[in-house]
RNA sequence: GGGUAGGUACCAGAGUGGCCAAAUGGGGCGGACUGUAAAUCCGCUGGCGUAAGCCUACGGGGGUUCGAAUCCCUCCCUGCCCA
């Protein structure tokens, strides 16, 4: 699929951290087939792009001939990642945990070739785990160490509460790397700790240590770090439309990163985007619009890429109206209202009374005044929130 | 185990008998301006009711009171100090 890459650009490209990055090149110089190791928690099904940037490196691994074995947590994800949280999560059944796992897996191999990819639970080596075996690994790290984490620590020193089986989640995603053998980890810059963590229990029990590659975290459309918690994702189950017009809403100043972690694009060609961008002699615009369009290529396709940039225009650029929109029957006249909860253009009937009193409501592009308005059936009319959201009413 | 401070809306955080569907900030939503960017400005932000109003809601349950987020009892949860 994808051409070979060099390694350098395989090793800094969209890469934040390489621990230890001598180690690794000489390991793929020396043409040793690779164990990359990805453990996934599955607590919530979808995968965003953020996600997928350690997904693309795994790719472009993979096309160089190393076999990634992922991990499914079904242990861990009983507990909950607590990196980077402030509270204690719920813990999932055991009947929660497969069935996200399956969802996960079919967006996972939208990006990483699955004849390439080993697939492990933890359930394969924790289920059979004595207190013996826990306590021997427990034994090996300290509370202090565990302290030293900044989400732990700040939890601790807040007085939020921090409980014992939070303390055992690096401790499990460690011995996840002794049981497969991983040579390489992978994750985000925000799983330093965990996966370090790994490191130190293979060394300690006298396994050669896996090295590190963390991936740079990428914004989400509001500035902020992507995450499922700020509703601020684009994930890959999004319709393409959606993914279009979240790219579009990001900030000017994450296109650079974008453009590194995302698309093949010379980096070189990169820095001359960012200046010119600087320069004012582009409008970061139409970078935007070139960026959704490489990023729905690769989930979904050219065709669907191509789709969503002609609606975008129509719809945002011009003001016109979607190509698709869902369809509402209407057989008898409905009061506005009614209407709009019936269509889940509003989640209630006060929020429904807002919107108008806002002057966020259309009905076939007029602004509705008042909400004491009946809805008749007659062809086809078109009820539109916002900028971005509207129903087909068709008449019966 | 003892002492002590707490648990308020999506989050943070005021409120310590009625003026409280609950200040303020953030977030979110809608509007204006735009490039679905940023910044800025305006409005909204529990449910039902076109409205008057009703219902639900300040950790759970019970009570006092004409009236409770606010007082009392009890249970649960969390922090801190001591053991």
């Amino acid at each position: 699929m994808r051409v070979m890459i060099a390694l350098d650009e395989l090793l800094n490209r969209g890469v934040a951290e390489i621990i230890v990055g001598d180690n690794l090149r000489r390991k793929l110089e020396s043409g040793q087939k690779l164990r990359l190791k990805l453990g996934i928690d599955p607590t919530r099904p979808s995968i965003h792009i953020g996600h997928a940037v350690a997904l693309r490196k795994l790719r472009q691994f993979q096309e160089l001939g190393h076999t990634v074995v992922l991990i499914v947590g079904d242990w861990t994800a009983q507990i909950g990642d607590p990196t980077g949280r402030d509270e204690s999560r719920q813990r999932l059944t055991p009947q929660e945990t497969k069935d996200n796992a399956e969802e996960f897996m079919d967006q996972f191999f939208k990006i990483v070739d699955q004849e390439r990819t080993e697939i492990r639970w933890q359930s394969e080596w924790f289920s059979g785990f004595s207190l013996e075996d826990a306590f021997n690994l427990m034994g090996r790290f300290t509370l202090a160490q565990m302290l030293s984490h900044e989400t732990f620590r700040k939890r601790y020193d807040t007085g939020q509460p921090l409980t014992l089986l939070e303390l055992m989640y690096p401790i499990l995603q460690a011995y996840d790397s002794v049981a497969i053998k991983a040579d390489v980890e992978f994750g985000g810059t925000d799983q330093k700790f965990n996966i370090l963590a790994g490191r130190q229990l293979m060394e300690q029990i006298d396994m050669t240590p896996q090295d590190v590659l963390l991936v740079p975290l990428i914004a989400g459309t509001d500035g902020r770090k992507m995450s499922k918690t700020f509703d601020n994702t684009v994930d890959i189950l999004m319709s393409p439309d959606d993914k279009y017009g979240r790219i579009m809403s990001m900030a000017d100043d994450v296109l650079p990163l974008y453009y590194e972690v995302w698309t093949d694009v010379p980096l070189d060609e990169v820095r001359g985007l960012e200046q010119a961008m600087a320069a004012g002699t582009v409008n970061p615009r139409d970078l935007k619009m070139r960026l959704a369009r490489e990023i729905i290529t690769q989930i979904d396709g050219a065709d669907a890429a191509k789709a969503a940039e002609e609606n975008f225009v129509r719809v945002f650029q011009q003001r016109a109206l979607p190509e698709d929109m869902p369809e509402h029957p209407l057989s008898a006249p409905v009061n506005i209202i009614e209407l709009m909860v019936q269509t889940k253009l509003a989640s209630s009937k006060g929020e429904a009374r807002r919107l108008i009193d806002g002057g966020g409501v259309r009905l076939d592009g007029e602004k509705l005044a008042g909400y004491d308005v009946e809805i008749t059936p007659q062809g086809q009319q078109v009820l539109q929130v916002g900028r971005r959201k509207f129903v087909r009413l068709v008449g019966e």
